[in-house]
DNA sequence: ATGAAAGCGCTAACAA
DNA sequence: TTGTTAGCGCTTTCAT
């Protein structure tokens, strides 16, 4: 364990800042300072012509309240954390991480809440740096993004008494709380439109070896769907990037026996594919239907545009971060929450 | 990569944790508080052999430092905030807000601080909430993104004795500290490659009442780079959405005399445009070149991929975060940043 | 080199 | 109904 005993960077200067205080207001008012709290803690039994006296001193001073002090005394933070596990904060663009991170801000503000941001590498000091903070005080309970924490993990935040969410992931036997979005069900009816559609062979773009349940649901989900339908399925690797959906359909292609429906593992990937396919000269949907999985805002703009399932990221934050809030707040364990992913029929198929 | 997590030192227990203080560590190394405090903050004049003890018991107790007392003591926040003005918190899909504020955070994060967000909507009441959160020591200076700030408001964040760094936007006469990027250079190395291509006639999809000056750089520049080089220039508006975009190419084509070379003032309406004439039947860039303004991840995925001119939003981002600290930590005034906005050479121009 | 005292701004508990 | 006392955990100042 790497404890960190003076912080890396140079610690911020004071900055100049008239504070004014619960006692400089208690005097403007001639009342005592604990008068004061109370009026603005909204206590009972105050008299209305003190409390007036108070109230037009507060706004005479322009006074308000330090949320150190107060956090320090009430030893509680209104600060809450998402951390991302295994993303690389450079990736400034991957909108997955832009619509979850902003919407568990919004939620959190929505609350009386901030949200505060952590990256966790892979590897247990970056893991351990999380806790840490923690128990510094910097937040009160966090969000856990990412697909590949384990139930090892999940129970060491648990020993650390930091109250937690997981986010888009599932673990065995509900381990954890966790808000996630049913890719199985959103997966079946992409493959039943296919099939009503009339396509006949479907391959899937996805990355092979990821044992992430948001990899595993729709590799399983595909196959089975697939095979209720009497179609003929196949996978093809890729990794989640624009170049690999690219890469992955000039491969079908290269050899013979190529799919009448091709189907991304997410919308990175179909339009990757989707520009691969027009490249060969294919036409889209009318040679080979072509899908996404995400709905990001991009699968709009694609021509022919995106059949895609939409995966609700914005609202899945905001329920976690009220599934938090339960926990903290309440002392209540939520249940898990499986928001639907539904289908979006565009042009591409 | 398979990693054995330490069982904490404390054994888990409630979810109220009890607090290791300075003066637990203290009793355990038989010392007084302060030297703790003195070994935590690396003073000198520490006996070596004290240290050790010291540090023996900080380990063993898992002792971390209360951020709120520090900060209450210390009357500094390690906290910044990045304030959208005139931005909606819903619009979570924004690539913008998005790329924008995960750069901040990010940047902060390496300096030690943390990284809070405000939305503020038009209107005095809101913007008089930045001030209290100001006041209640929520964080010690701001980055404000909207580019209708005007001056009377920069000068209200003065007032407040708030410092602020302004982000993709300038005041006349370099009234405010500002990062911003060089869009004059941008369209004109845009128009010049639209020349050069042998385009005569260009159209700019671009709000024409937009007095910020994200919009009117844009604006200026694309007149001027035009007659330079003598170019019919053609200005119609759009609203820097996606469908706006689309209404501008279906305009354009409805009157006769048709450019051959269509701006978007951004990504989204160059793509929309760029859909609207395919839809046409139009060849891109046969008959009309498209382009863009932004380079975000999605001008990527477009079939013909967009040509756009690159605006450096993370770099700007990052180099906000540090004037902002320069002005905090070392009390000094950096210069202003303008950063180069270059030509991204694709298929559509 | 180390310890004691004071107090940051706030609230909880009790006293008046 | 209001005022007084006592800290929350930390750092600064000053004494030892």
């Amino acid at each position: 364990m790497v404890l960190t005993f003076k912080s890396p960077v140079r610690p911020p200067r004071e900055v100049s800042m008239t504070r004014v205080t619960l006692r400089d207001v208690a005097a403007h008012a001639g009342v005592s300072h604990q008068t004061v709290s109370n009026v603005m803690n909204g206590h009972p039994s105050i008299r209305p012509a003190t409390r007036d006296r108070v109230l037009a001193a507060i706004q005479a001073l322009d006074y308000h309240p330090n949320q150190a002090a107060k956090a320090l005394r009430e030893a509680r933070v209104t600060t809450l954390c998402c951390a991302f596990y295994g993303h690389d904060a450079e990736n400034v663009d991957d909108p997955y991480r832009n619509v979850v991170q902003s919407a568990f801000i919004a939620e959190a503000n929505v609350h009386g809440y901030s949200m505060t941001t952590a990256f966790v590498q892979d590897g247990p000091e970056s893991f351990d740096s999380l806790r840490q903070r923690y128990r510094q005080g910097q937040f009160g309970g966090v969000v856990v993004v990412g697909n590949t924490l384990n139930a090892a993990q999940w129970q060491a935040l648990q020993g650390w008494g930091l109250p937690a969410v997981l986010f888009d992931h599932r673990l065995p036997d509900s381990a954890a709380l966790s808000v996630s979005s049913d890719y199985t069900s959103g997966m079946h009816a992409l493959v039943a439109h296919h099939a009503a559609q009339g396509r006949r062979h479907l391959a899937l773009i996805i990355p092979l070896q990821d044992a992430a349940s948001t990899a595993v649901d729709r590799r399983e989900a595909f196959r089975a769907a697939a095979a209720q339908h009497g179609l003929q399925a196949h996978l093809i690797a890729g990794d989640w990037s624009y170049a690999s959906g690219e890469a992955a359909l000039h491969t079908l292609w290269r050899g013979g026996n190529s799919p009448d429906a091709v189907l991304g593992g997410n919308d990175r990937m179909a339009a990757g594919a989707l520009r691969a396919a027009l490249e060969l000269g294919l036409r889209v949907p009318g040679q080979v239907a072509i899908s996404g999985f995400d709905n990001f805002e991009f699968s709009r703009y694609t021509h022919p545009s995106l059949t895609t399932v939409n995966v609700p990221h914005a609202e899945m934050a905001r329920r976690a971060v009220r599934a938090l809030l339960a926990r903290l707040e309440q002392h209540q364990t939520p249940p898990n929450v499986v928001l639907p992913a539904s289908l979006v029929i565009r042009e591409s198929a």
